[in-house]
DNA sequence: CTTAAAAATTGTTTTATATCAATTTTTTAT
DNA sequence: ATAAAAAATTGATATAAAACAATTTTTAAG
């Protein structure tokens, strides 16, 4: 399942490190380092699950996860994790507990940081807590956006948000292979995968994008952004 | 519409201060003193707009305010905020913007302090810091149940975990007088007010509470809680 | 290569919920 | 106290979206 993997650097020479760590003295990234190990896991493997405690500040390095919260019969999928973000849930200064699972989309490389030392650094370096509050600002920011998203908007406009979401935010260009399941997409735009699934069949009927096999290409993104804003 | 007052005392000895400042020194106190008015908002007045600049935090020590998120044609509450609760939004970390709009529910007297001033104690006190964050997170936590009763829950569950929300967080009593409207309701449970109204009547005609006028008694909490279980 | 299992797709039916419209009650202003 | 405005309520209708069921395609395993 999930393998320790030797470190191949040290934090300080990393060239993938978060940017949250910018602010770090060198001495303060040794520090990270020091508590620092490297995990891989396979598509489909639980990083964490909700409920759990929380020891560790996990980076993806390599690969795709997803954190989601596990409702009421269904997932709802908060955010895709890509190279290099992290996970570190408002568990960890509540109860130290997860309120969200994450689990790996594609194969994944992660360092993990004991959380302790992460608090630390929160502690005595005020760019580092500055910085790090802004992150969680952010992430705050973004979730707004999502609820609005789910609970006034049509599926259409879900659908053409989560479309957006993929292609300007995970995968970052504009044919792109989608590495997500369609459950995956419906938990993302918080609908069934069969309408999900309709829901592209309309829009490639329509020729706001192409979708063969799992190679998505908006062709229309004038379009697609009208729909998402009409909802 | 909003009125400087005089302020009444000052931080060191106000008793309805918020608990968030409950690790700062006199010294501290009195820098947040020197930088706060206090500010009296009719019932309906706006505290402030979403999109609009952020230069305070907001201090609630009387009435009721609601914060809400303005959508595409209707409204999300996100909190009713009671004394002494504090807005306090994700922008000022950000782009010193509000990614929502805040307004007196009931007649409310605020305390507002120059942001400046809290961020310079976020630098310079950890426990402060320390403090914030975890305020931060709780508010996050609040955000996963409640998107999570938006998207996964037919309309009883929704109604059921406002009430919850009400009688446990908001009034703090079992039979509670409702001081916020049929719309407020439903702009808190994700449906229209129609919806809204329905739904109440049928738990009355169950039996499940009492709703008379704008006084509310959850007479069977079991049951309710059954509903906001099943969804 | 073949088979089994999982994922994706499609059509049909049912249901939850919004919308619209009309009426009543409550609140506010004069 | 009265009129006007706003809020709450109720019923009828329309529709978005889920659930169900069946089929096809893709992936994984032996």
């Amino acid at each position: 399942m999930v393998n320790k993997l030797h470190n191949p650097s040290n934090c300080a020479d990393c060239n993938c490190k978060s940017s949250i760590f910018k602010n770090l003295s060198p001495l303060e990234l040794a520090l990270i380092n020091s508590s620092r190990f490297q995990v891989s896991y396979k598509a489909g493997e639980i990083i964490f699950k909700q409920g759990t405690p929380s020891p560790y500040f996990v980076c993806v390095t390599s690969g795709l996860a997803k954190i989601y919260i596990e409702g009421y019969g269904k997932n709802l999928i908060l955010a895709l994790i890509k190279p290099v973000d992290y996970i570190f849930g408002p568990g960890i200064y509540v109860d130290n507990r997860h309120y969200y699972s994450a689990s790996a989309v594609e194969d994944c490389q992660a360092c993990l940081v004991d959380v302790t030392v992460f608090k630390k650094l929160i502690r005595e370096n005020p760019d580092f807590a500055e910085e790090f509050i802004k992150r969680v600002s952010l992430q705050s920011i973004f979730n707004f956006d999502q609820v609005i998203s789910l609970t006034q908007k049509q599926m259409h406009g879900r659908i053409a948000d989560v479309i957006f979401y993929l292609s300007d935010k995970i995968y970052c260009q504009n044919p792109f292979e989608l590495t997500i399941s369609r459950q995956d997409l419906a938990d993302l735009s918080g609908m069934s995968k069969e309408s999900a699934i309709r829901i592209l069949k309309e829009f490639k009927e329509e020729g706001i994008l192409t979708l063969s096999g799992n190679s998505l290409e908006v062709l229309n993104p004038k379009q697609l952004r009208q729909i998402s804003e009409t909802g």
